[in-house]
DNA sequence: ATTGACTTTTACGTATAAGTCAATTTTTCC
DNA sequence: GGAAAAATTGACTTATACGTAAAAGTCAAT
């Protein structure tokens, strides 16, 4: 059988646009196949745009996204291209902790905040 | 004394242009003293601008890190708006913790790029 | 064969968050 | 006090990641 899914099926469940993942076949992230014209997507092609969009999540340029998901496809063959990829996933992964750092910092700020707002929520409430 | 920064003091400590500064300034989050027309950063600037940065990293947009740092300044007086404030703080924090899972897959994502690249220098390196 | 819901392509438009450039001040330093 | 360095402003440009509109094509069901 061999299931697969319609764009809108998919646009639906990741809550993106038509318009979106066009763009991302487009972009050379995705490559469904066609019955006609119209798009296939295997549950591969649904792995993928997951992947995609968590890299959208934390910050990734399509350009990047692509980097990634290329080395999965095909792992570059020349010595060169390997170093330069495994200096560019060296990067990534210290980006990757800076951020995970940005956010455990401003996770405890927004608790913070939300105490700001508990107390001025109880001065205000106390004098009416 | 009250120590104070120049703007390029900071754009050479943060690695942002002075435009960005003005930028941010223009936009409402920072506001810098003057003497005549030259901004005199203080430390509570210093410390407002690596807020503004550590946002900027994480994703959120300018209008999102007004919104978190107009709380300090000047949490709002209306009960209404309080409870739309601590409302948005839950979106966030919720926002934050997925990209936080985000990161983590990526991460152990690229330990698998990085191992590919590896299997794949081995297998180079022996053939020649 | 028509309706309705969906899908396609192409092309141009838009918002965000700055970056660039150039022309002026302003400050600093000797 | 005058040159050099630094800072300011306004206007314009840029890149990314789609949005939107138009004009057809597809398909299943009535």
């Amino acid at each position: 059988m061999d299931k697969y899914y319609t764009i809108t099926e998919l646009t639906r469940e990741f809550g993106v646009s038509t318009r979106t993942l066009r763009f991302y076949e487009d972009e050379g992230l995705i490559n469904p196949e066609r019955r006609g014209r119209t798009r296939l997507f295997r549950p591969a092609d649904r792995r993928l745009i997951q992947e995609i969009l968590r890299g959208r999540r934390i910050g990734f340029t399509i350009a990047e996204i692509r980097d990634i998901i290329r080395v999965y496809k095909d792992p570059p063959g020349e010595i060169g291209q390997l170093e330069l990829l495994m200096t560019k996933v060296s990067e990534k992964r210290e980006e990757l902790r800076q951020k995970r750092r940005d956010i455990e910092e401003t996770l405890a700020e927004l608790d913070n905040v939300e105490e700001a707002c508990l107390t001025r929520l109880a001065e205000i409430g106390v004098g009416t």
